[in-house]
DNA sequence: GTAGGGTTAG
């Protein structure tokens, strides 16, 4: 008996050699055994328990004590917190005081890291003026964790409201009227007698992420000569400014830092590199340093798949998402709105619903930023009514998410509902940033509304304050040019506060070729080639507007000069998707395997089609054929020859879904107006601006386009 | 007690 008592005397002197469930379970057996517990003893116990984070049995020993000591109570705090149950944590703390027990200086980390947690900043200040008046405010641990309490709380709320101030409005009247989060990191972290790596990582971090970049690297090198040396933490907070400086010279240089600290194989380290290289379009770079490392979890997963939609490269994140859900990495709730974009980009809307079906059965619902990239991809891939669908379900609707509706809406020809929508979101009190007005002007440019726009044009510098940037002029430009104003387009252009690219002339150069204008389309081509002299849908344009004009000198010229760039004609592609699988035609290709039926069905419904008033319009072909074969080339057009894939293969009513890399001719367009009446489809196509859906022998664009 | 990835864009 008398040496089990002693054998307890020392384990308890020594709780850290209780390395064991099982042994703190024997410990605590051993002293129901032999003495009553007292409230020392059992407290001792209960640390050993919460050390072990046995969250449990610390508070069913716990529960049996009437009045707690500090050291249980600060047991059970760091435990909570440690299951990340932090208003518990919280409550505790509120409860230890009630009970006027004055606590020491450990318990404080865990119990602003919970405010922390909980973004309770009140509760935190609170508690760092009670830090001061046990005169506590020199302890390491405890400042550490109120630097990090203010730079996340009081940052990320100052952060938010300047990134929405338009540039005009002077930034003093701000300043003075929010307390920035970085004043109070920077006069905690000056107060401390002794400083370690933790609190030069937090303020770096914190100088970082409050977008003071070079406060964050010139804290850097402070540290240096502190002789602090940086540590993953350090790099990882500083590498992503590089990123958003597009520096990769000194991005480089801290790569080479990290690997000679043999610190490379780091996942976060290696996923601010993965970062860092595909910000600055080295995806090459990006992809090596994701090969290189050892472990890899969803956020690096992630880098890499967000690195490659920041590229273009589309199908690749797609792959890469799909190998990751195979290794068994769950994806988080990012990894969603990275790769929804991918799909909205490819149109693949049958990955997309898989991805929403993920989305629902994980419990990320009710995601805003998900839920925003939802909706955006079914729209992309012709589903408005699913697009909006999830938007109506949608308790909160940010700038973002309202934009995505109304670019949809726009997208679809639903002009007057996406004006509606923009309407609406001014009245529930959001404000509409850039983006939004390139969605609403948009809006107006595919229905006509010429007014209307140009209310809204007007009220970005008058009442939001926003500087109108290439897009908005761009969305205007064409809207007039559509409209047939093309004089006040060109003058509307050459007046523009930002340099034209050749992309805004584009636009009015077809404009001028549906109004049939050549004199200004031989001007705005003169613009167009002096911006981009290889441009070659100007070229093909103009041929086609000289040859409609009898001009075949001139054409001949053009089309001389186009042979000496060797430029040749994008070829034209459609897409539909079939069975899980994406079907891809290109104009005039016979290779695809069903290429026989495809023709019996065009054969078929274009005798129907000619019955019913039908006539080739032959105008926008560019070859010096005979009209015979300038139909048979009509005939071959991408996405004729991928609509009848879909009709043939699909059970009679199926909507029909197609994407197409250029815009539909006059011709297809007016072609398969007639053959969705014949079918009975409702025929919907996307091509590089919009969607047209036609339906009972009509289109939703209503032919202005 | 400290760190990395995200949604809307003619």
């Amino acid at each position: 008996m008398s040496s089990s008592k002693a054998l307890i005397k020392t384990l308890i002197k020594n709780p850290t050699r209780i390395k064991t469930k099982h042994q703190a379970k024997q410990l605590h057996a051993q002293f129901l055994r032999t003495q009553s517990l007292s409230h020392t003893s059992a407290s001792i116990l209960i640390s050993i328990y919460t050390n072990l984070k046995l969250l449990h049995e610390a508070l069913l020993l716990f529960q049996t004590l009437e009045s707690p000591p500090v050291l249980a109570w600060k047991s059970v705090i760091r435990c909570f917190t440690d299951h990340s149950l932090f208003s518990r944590a919280l409550s505790s703390f509120v409860h230890m005081r009630a009970s006027a027990r004055c606590p020491d200086h450990n318990v404080f980390p865990s119990v602003l890291k919970s405010c922390t947690m909980m973004s309770d900043l009140r509760f935190g200040e609170s508690v760092h003026g009670y830090v001061v008046r046990l005169g506590l405010g020199c302890d390491l641990y405890t400042c550490n964790a109120l630097m990090n309490l203010y730079a996340k709380l009081q940052g990320m709320g100052a952060r938010k409201v300047f990134d929405e101030l338009p540039q005009r409005i002077d930034c003093d009247t701000v300043s003075s009227a929010l307390p920035l989060g970085i004043d109070s990191v920077r006069k905690v972290f000056e107060l401390m007698p002794r400083k370690d790596v933790v609190s030069w990582n937090t303020i770096v971090a914190g100088y970082a992420q409050s977008g003071m970049c070079e406060d964050a690297l010139r804290m850097v090198r402070e540290m240096g000569s502190e002789d602090i040396k940086p540590d993953a933490f350090t790099l990882s907070s500083v590498l992503p400014i590089f990123s958003e400086y597009v520096d990769v010279k000194r991005g480089k240089e801290i790569h080479g830092y990290v690997i000679r600290k043999g610190i490379d194989a780091d996942v976060y380290i290696g996923s601010s590199l993965v970062d860092m290289y595909a910000k600055s379009a080295r995806i090459e770079d990006s992809e090596r340093v994701f090969s290189h490392l050892l472990r890899r979890d969803s956020i690096s997963y992630n880098s890499l798949v967000a690195g490659y939609v920041q590229n273009g490269r589309y199908s690749e994140a797609l792959k890469l998402f799909r190998k990751m859900v195979n290794a068994k990495v769950r994806p988080g709730p990012v990894a969603f709105s990275s790769v929804l974009p991918a799909c909205a980009h490819l149109s693949t809307l049958h990955l997309g619903k898989q991805l929403h079906g993920y989305v629902l059965r994980g419990g990320y619902s009710d995601n805003i930023f998900i839920d925003s990239a939802l909706v955006d991809m079914y729209s992309k891939c012709g589903n408005i009514k699913a697009a909006r669908k999830v938007f109506d379900r949608m308790n909160v609707h940010d700038e973002v998410s309202w934009t995505a509706i109304i670019m949809g809406h726009a997208l679809h020809g639903h002009g007057h509902e996406a004006v509606s929508l923009f309407e609406e979101m001014k009245l529930q009190g959001v404000k509409p940033n850039h983006v939004a007005f390139v969605a609403v002007l948009t809006a107006c440019s595919h229905v006509g509304l010429v007014d209307e726009a140009w209310g809204y044009f007007n009220s970005m510098t008058e009442v939001y304050g926003l500087n109108p940037e290439l897009e908005h002029y761009a969305a205007v430009a064409d809207l007039l040019g559509r409209a047939g104003k093309l004089e006040e387009a060109y003058d509307f252009i050459s007046k523009m506060r930002v340099e034209p690219t050749g992309s805004v002339w584009s636009t009015l150069l077809s404009s001028c070729s549906v109004h049939k204008n050549l004199e200004l389309a031989e001007k705005v081509a003169e613009k167009i080639f002096a911006v981009d002299s290889e441009n070659m849908g100007a070229y093909v344009l103009m041929c086609n507007m000289y040859a409609a004009n009898g001009r075949w000198k001139e054409m001949a010229r053009l089309r001389l000069k186009m042979k000496k760039l060797g430029m040749r004609k994008k070829p034209a592609c459609s897409w539909i998707e079939f069975k899980d699988k994406t079907h891809g035609f290109v104009s005039g290709d016979r290779s695809h395997s069903s290429m026989e039926r495809i023709n019996e069905f065009l054969e078929g419904v274009m005798e129907q089609m000619e019955k019913e008033g039908y006539v080739a319009d032959t105008s926008g072909v560019l070859h010096d054929v005979d009209e015979e074969h300038k139909r048979e080339l009509l005939f071959g057009h991408s996405e004729r020859l991928a609509i009848a894939f879909g009709i043939i293969n699909t059970e009679p009513g199926t909507t029909i879904r197609v994407t197409k890399n250029i815009r539909i001719c006059r011709d297809c367009h007016v072609a398969i107006k007639f053959i969705s009446k014949i079918t009975e489809r409702e025929i919907i196509i996307r091509d590089n601006s919009r969607f047209h859906h036609f339906n009972r022998g009509s289109c939703s664009c209503g032919d202005y386009w």
